[in-house]
DNA sequence: ATGGAATATAACTGTAAAGGGATATTATAA
DNA sequence: TTATAATATCCCTTTACAGTTATATTCCAT
């Protein structure tokens, strides 16, 4: 219809809605760290904790950068970005259309019949 | 079961994490409307309709305002509210720490040794 | 009260994904 | 070379959930 603004990517909540991978995400706030740092402070095993890294990386959440033998893993910025600029454009469309629900409903039942 | 998972609460985020159910949200930016709107528009069947819906509303993210027998779902602005605080909690913390990752990981590296 | 429309719910099926364990791969060190 | 550490991948089981169909519920109109 009208300016339909872009609809988010479900794919990037998928790989957030999850609770060891949201805590992953959480984790690497502070900095990248080895698979091995991550499985042992979430009390993961390790192909679990490889895994969900994994997830995380096919969908641009995170980025490796090897190091030797080890795997630093940290976030990439531009998938948050992303839900920031939905999440805020959401905000505004809502404050603008919602602030008297009942007449609203009342307007569309009219317009209805 | 692991009770040490910080920030964001992953259940709106697993809420809004299906395709059809982020399809309803979008629809439901320009105004409340019923179940059979949004299964029409959607071309859903009514059940599924009203199944996704349930779960946008155990979430909080949808609520209802019953009219005769119909239901307009309309979104709840606090889940966006609370989304757009984490999200935007988060982009400060990257922007702050991984300005140079290359030192930031030759400095793990050290301090491991 | 009877009928029909709008919605919710229950029962069922199929599939995707989480979780566990074993193994393969890669890199380093002795 | 062999050994060991770090990580990825494969296989398997189980569970969660999307989707369908049928039925129940609620409300309005005649």
């Amino acid at each position: 219809m009208s300016g339909k603004i872009p609809g988010m990517d479900v794919s990037m909540l998928v790989a957030l809605a999850e609770p060891n991978r949201m805590a992953i995400v959480e984790l690497l706030r502070d900095g990248p760290l080895t698979v091995g740092e991550i499985a042992n402070r979430l009390e993961l095993s390790q192909p679990h904790a490889s895994k969900h890294l994994k997830v995380l990386s096919n969908n641009g959440i995170v980025e490796v950068k090897p190091e030797a033998n080890r795997r630093y893993y940290k976030l990439r910025s531009e998938p948050f970005q992303v839900l920031e600029y939905w999440v805020t454009s959401f905000q505004k469309n809502m404050e603008r259309k919602f602030d008297n629900l009942d007449d609203y409903v009342q307007e569309l039942k009219n317009k209805k019949q």
